[in-house]
DNA sequence: GCATTTTTTGCAAACGTTTACTAATTATGA
DNA sequence: TCATAATTAGTAAACGTTTGCAAAAAATGC
């Protein structure tokens, strides 16, 4: 059997209440009798009980943290930042992969509501409106990440997708590429769109007119970005420089130009987007826009502690500065 | 105020006894009862209290998954495992990384048992035999993975890094090479010098003799990897094929190869350990032996869920097999 | 040294469930 | 129809804490 604080009563010869007290170093009971108490736990090694605690606290210092897939270069360093940060401040943290699928969010999420977690920190897979139902039907407090959520009244921390796309296709236009082409994901619902948008953005500035032959949407997977430059490159026509959606597309962009003879960035130039580890390989040693991954954990940590704790009630909207990092690709 | 059992009992007018039974789905209750009671907690928007039910049934659905640093490409597939095995089952995992500080390590599992968790995996830092101490002084259930505790009483799921050694020098051999260098971890405490103790063994087996000239013990970082080629080749002695410790080591060594206008793997041939995510990238193509760490991950949880649900006393020892991926590299 | 204030301690309720035990109800068999 | 068995529902205790309130003890002031 576990020893309890009446356990430790009994054998200090005082009340368990005083114990309580005595061991939450609260005010209000002699050093005396303290340090008796505490030498008493010690010995018979006691360890609280966090659940009765939280029974009667109303909080579990636990927090959940739901994303697609951690599997996914993207988030590692975003768990770590959320991690270490609530770590700091005594929370724990559920790791919960929905892998994409609506259902396994829906169900991480009733299944941390029930373990009564004090906050979530979720990376949804659409932003649908009703996904935001969580926010307010629950009362769990929670903060977005990664993308932003539908509603209005919900605290969230992204990255500012545009700006991220503007720097890319900027740079692109300043190294003199006349010819750029873009990889990845439209406009439509994803947050790749404002990418896109923000790419669009840079022509506009720039005076250079879209050739919408190389505006190429598709999805986030390497094939897809492989796929389509071989398809660019065996038709005879592909632009002098390519931004990908991201860097898996990026890399298979860069792989089809290699194997077709080609050669990045005296042929083809590539920017990618999101700065996984992989980039930074000498291998691969990716042109890209860095997202401040274990900034956005540690800041979605910070959000949600302090709603958590009351300091704060309006919701808060963060959109972190994406950043060029030039490498060889670009 | 979220609403309770009681809440319910009162609306539905019957104890909160009955409730509880209706709920649980138990026997006993009769059925036009039972759908009342459901009707009535779902219109009220219930949510059962985990907290309250950890407490009275002394279970709480969570596990934790200590392990040194989620950011380091082994470990996402691990988690994912655990995590997905885990799910199925019905529990909760809290991702605790130690960043290899062994006071983290101890802070996180004394945090988990105040959380009241029903058992922990753990991915140790080291593998020295105090560590063992947790598993037996609390009475959490664990599950070494990755290393194997120091205790023999302990469960534990590793791949035989021995065997993977083996192979991989093997495979060299086989491949005709004579000389045959080894880069990475010796034997001192760490589990690659059972890699090591593996390649051995293989120079052993097929009458090769070792040349220590070719053996440079060091750590794990790719920059040693680097570093000791770049090394070897400018002192003009280097072998024809190498062995590396693991994958971060083996990329190093590749780049230094390159970088001294050699090629992989005609001059110099190299295998890795671990078979990271980044292993299979086309820029890399990298022969390496393949860790299970999906079912490493997968195989521990279940392991431990069968410990919890005490349908298992005896410690169970399991070693998985390493598997020979070859690609460009060697 | 005694009344009064302050500090320390104890008692008991509360947190939201589950569950043994008992009471009430319904079904069964003759 | 009635005794008995089987089923359903209710009472209350328990899980291990925290905490408001009251009682006891110690400290203070005169």
């Amino acid at each position: 059997m576990t020893v309890t604080i009446k356990d430790i009563a009994k054998k200090a010869n005082v009340s368990y209440a005083t114990v309580s007290r005595a061991l939450n170093a609260k005010y209000g009971v002699r050093d005396e009798t303290r340090d008796k108490i505490v030498a008493v736990a010690q010995a018979m090694g006691y360890t609280p009980n966090g659940i009765a605690r939280g029974l009667v606290k109303k909080q579990t210092y636990s927090i959940g943290l739901v994303i697609p897939d951690i599997t996914n270069p993207f988030f590692p360093a975003v768990a770590r930042g959320v991690e270490d940060h609530a770590k700091q401040f005594g929370y724990s943290v559920f790791l919960c992969n929905t892998n994409y699928e609506k259902s396994r969010e829906d169900h991480h999420i009733s299944l941390l509501a029930e373990k009564r977690v004090d906050g979530i920190i979720l990376a949804p897979i659409l932003n649908e409106p009703q996904d935001d139902a969580l926010g307010t039907e629950s009362n769990v407090p929670v903060i977005y990440v990664t993308k932003r959520p539908a509603s209005e009244t919900q605290s969230f921390v992204v990255m500012d997708d545009e700006r991220g796309g503007f720097l890319a296709t900027k740079y692109l236009i300043e190294q003199g590429y006349k010819t750029i082409g873009y990889i990845g994901p439209s406009k439509t619902g994803h947050d790749a769109g404002e990418r896109l948008a923000g790419c669009e953005a840079a022509f506009d500035k720039f005076g250079l007119t879209i050739q919408p032959r190389f505006f190429r949407a598709g999805d986030f997977k390497r094939e897809t970005g492989y796929d389509t430059i071989i398809g660019m490159i065996e038709e005879g026509d592909y632009p002098r420089a390519i931004f990908a959606g991201n860097d898996l597309l990026a890399i298979g962009i860069i792989q089809g130009i290699k194997e077709k003879g080609l050669s990045v960035p005296d042929d083809i130039a590539v920017v990618g987007f999101d700065d996984i580890p992989f980039a930074a390989f000498p291998e691969v040693r990716l042109t890209t826009i860095r997202q401040p991954k274990y900034e956005m954990g540690k800041m979605a940590a910070d959000m949600l502690i302090e709603k958590i704790e009351g300091r704060t009630q309006q919701p808060r909207r963060v959109i972190l500065e994406p950043e060029l990092i030039v490498r060889s690709s670009g």
